[in-house]
DNA sequence: TAATAAATCGTAATCATTCTTATATAGGAG
DNA sequence: CTCCTATATAAGAATGATTACGATTTATTA
């Protein structure tokens, strides 16, 4: 994902383009790594005033369904970061201190598949948790 | 884990033998599958009237503590579960319907080391969702 | 430029979870 | 068996994240 796909992706799902989105997916491109709703809202709060958390939640989940941001849960409140330009499929290390990820490809699902002959699987999850070189 | 070994974990880290906590296993180990905190507190609010959510709140964590209890975060809410009697590192098949597992032998993590020196690892999740064979 | 559908604000409401304080109880010492 | 003390519990208030709502504003396009 880049920031010009993300916004055309607004368009093309019938969404406005306003300049609180922009801000929004301009931070995630240039933080690069998984933060939290509230976090957004104090980097947005400084330019804007008066903003409603309200506003950032409801763009988040937008996004998430635009496939603009992935969300997981981290410490039991949603973190979101900015979809790896990446295509390939991969899953993530993840850094519980500052939140930065480390791309992992490898992927257990081949062989799991195997063992789920009669269900209907919809998705899966790997992610390995600790501190990246930087925090440790 | 069984019923025996929890009690007796209980009484071997210095925490009292409740009837509470006695129901509260056996429910878990009767029931077998990823459950809500509301769902325990329906369950014994039958048998103990005035039952407080603190109470069941509070022994929830103390078991997963403990390792009496594993949890997970399922559509946003904590969920809880019997830990399995198999000794084996395994993962779980989850239902997200009616919270059924099944163990998964595979795991990525020997494999995603590899590509984490200097990390400091202290956790991974491997969970595939989807809706179980009664439940399709 | 006007019309309108979507976005935002401000705030209240909700939901899960934790905290607090007073009371009750399990389990060990005598 | 009885008392003592640390632990557990009840009741409800408090918290923190998230969602909902009616009124107002704004981006788009015709």
């Amino acid at each position: 994902m880049n920031i010009k796909q993300a916004m055309q992706l607004l368009k093309d799902n019938g969404h406005k383009q306003t300049d609180k989105r922009a801000d929004m997916i301009a931070f995630f491109a240039r933080i690069d790594k998984y933060i939290t709703a509230k976090e957004v809202l104090e980097e947005l709060k400084n330019r804007y005033d008066g903003l409603s958390f309200d506003t950032i939640y409801r763009n988040l989940s937008l996004f998430v369904e635009l496939g603009i941001l992935e969300e997981t849960e981290l410490i039991g409140e949603k973190h979101f970061r900015f979809c790896c330009q990446t295509s390939k499929h991969h899953h993530h290390f993840i850094c519980l201190v500052c939140g930065k990820t480390k791309e992992l490809f490898v992927c257990p699902m081949i062989d799991a598949e195997v063992n789920l002959q009669g269900y209907e699987v919809t998705g899966h999850k790997f992610e390995v948790y600790g501190k990246c070189v930087g925090c440790c």
